[in-house]
DNA sequence: TTGTACGCGTTATCAC
DNA sequence: GTGATAACGCGTACAA
């Protein structure tokens, strides 16, 4: 057992033939006998060859990687039901192809654009996934700069030369409010995202619009950032109100279990004297008490056309890559919500 | 503005020495002048060359990376506190160092022993992360015939040859039985992550031994799955005994929310009729209602020393890396544990 | 300090 | 149509 790995010059010396003939026959080029090919691929094989990464990499100026930059404080990121699966969809494009994926995870602010920098100049990626949208996003403007390729998850609002994948929140929040309001609710409030994300935006303009759509207006409209303690504070403001709201929409499920947590701590029961609906339906949703009426997407499915489409890219000629739409995520009613009527 | 990217050749050329000299100039490596060496980092910072990540790797032999595989399913990773945390520790290492993070999320089974493989054989990463340790675990075998260096969190009670970064559990749990005792509680139940990992065993012993530290012997042990739904079931278990606990332990915050909603739904009032306790200390852990008393870690500090400690065995000389040990969890009082005699 | 071989595939050019 | 040869990508390291 040399301990050495084989080498291509190796495989060729044990076929007979040239280094080349090697690589072609590996590659499946046309060129060789087909008795030619055959010999070599069992010469491969008998000497548990694989073509080497690294020289692959540097001959073919591609990392075999795609990346995926973060950008949360980790606080923020915990408990987000998001990444873990979409990570998992992607990879189950990456594998099967040998690719890898590089994850970075930046703090807001300063580590984002050096994050995408670095692994654009050391050349680890071939390409990246943008998440988290913001508005005036001055992500597309850098990867273009930096000549990165790259697929949107969901549209950017400004102009972009990458494909995107997208998944519409806006039905599945728009059937929430649907269903409030055929619950009897007349005053529903919304706690939003942060409003420099896209996806925050989209739920609180559906969530407008959707009650538009039925003759009311918000009770309120709470601007908060995605995390338990938002809610929390949310929640209380919204409580507080004159005209207390009977409904309250939240744009993820955290900020509702919390704010959830925050009215029953506050006296209130659930759904009798308030109904609550999140967003994302993560696995506690189904669990806490009440169980947690919610939208669900599906971000496995999402992780793997956002891959294939990246790969599309990357192995395309020039030719434009066609934007994917995702099936949309759906409302899931559970004991959160009730009829007005029953309180 | 020439879109080529510059070589080393080219520096060479605008300092007029050779390749050799800005290899040596860049590495700080001794044997030059040191006007030399100044002419020649000027040289490079003109041109704004920075060395081929690639053509090192190549020629080192090194991936400038480490890596990370992550085996449960994406359910079950879904809203764990620990990995988005622990990465951020891990990255806060790495990048200063210009190396990179690799990711693979595999299920359960087969997946995983391909994914070191192909983490060790394409020359990916230069070292990896042992995360959740099993009884008897395959992979120490496995990394050491693969030749791939790696750290352990926690100590796996096989023979190892990798330095093991730890973070004590049992005293946060120990903590968690001694508080609960305190409280007047006599009938204590335990709800216990899969057997075969390691740290689930061992958050089970400390739960058994501080109980007969006290006199006491487990109501009850369930082994669950860390997951919400396990949380229940087992829940559902120990509120159906004809001696029902008074207390509940679970091995984790997820199990621990998911059974007190299942308690709540069974219409037991926490902590009057039921005190409960997690471990991790999730975002959602102060925040659902009521609180929840559990024990907290710090998964970042616990990245960063892996990170360090692996990058210690990868560019030491063949000398043993000393295990780090880490300042234990502690307990987090919360309201879901009460007195016995308040109920 | 320099020159050059080396790491390892890929691919363009040539020859039979 | 088959296959060999050699240059290339880009640093690193050793002999000179």
């Amino acid at each position: 057992m040399s301990k050495e790995r084989p080498t291509i010059a190796d495989v060729a010396t044990r076929a007979g033939v040239s280094k080349g003939a090697v690589s072609f026959a590996l590659n499946g080029r046309p060129g060789l006998a087909q008795t030619t090919v055959d010999r070599i691929l069992a010469a491969a094989d008998e000497l548990g060859w694989r073509p080497s990464n690294r020289a692959r990499s540097l001959s073919v100026s591609k990392a075999f990687a795609l990346g995926l930059v973060i950008t949360r404080d980790p606080g923020v990121l915990s408990s987000d039901p998001f990444f873990p699966a979409f990570i998992g969809g992607v990879e189950s494009v990456l594998a099967p192809r040998g690719q890898a994926l590089v994850l970075q995870v930046v703090a807001p602010g300063e580590g984002e654009e050096a994050g995408y920098r670095r692994l654009a100049q050391d050349g680890r990626v071939d390409g990246v996934f943008l998440s988290d949208l913001r508005h005036n996003d001055p992500r597309i403007d850098l990867l273009t700069s930096l000549g990165l390729p790259a697929v949107t998850l969901n549209r950017p609002e400004v102009p972009s030369p990458f494909p995107a994948v997208c998944l519409d929140d806006r039905p599945g929040t728009i059937a929430v409010v649907q269903h409030l309001v055929e619950l009897g609710h007349r005053r529903i409030a919304h706690v939003a995202g942060p409003q420099d994300f896209v996806h925050a935006t989209a739920r609180t303009e559906a969530f407008v619009s959707a009650l538009a759509e039925a003759g009311l207006q918000p009770a309120a409209i709470e601007t908060s950032d995605f995390t338990a303690i938002g809610g929390i504070e949310s929640t209380k403001r919204l409580l507080a109100l004159p005209d207390r709201p009977t409904a309250i929409v939240y744009a993820n499920d955290r900020m509702a279990i919390a704010g959830m947590g925050a009215a029953q701590q506050a006296g209130l029961r659930i759904p009798d004297d308030l109904s609550v609906a999140g967003f994302d339906d993560s696995e506690l949703a189904e669990f806490v008490h009440p169980g947690l009426t919610t939208v669900r997407a599906d971000p496995h499915a999402f992780g793997e056309a956002a891959a294939r489409t990246l790969n599309q890219l990357i192995d395309g000629d020039g030719s434009a890559v066609p934007d994917v739409e995702l099936p949309p995520a759906r409302l899931i009613i559970r004991r959160s919500t009730a009829n007005l009527e029953d309180s």
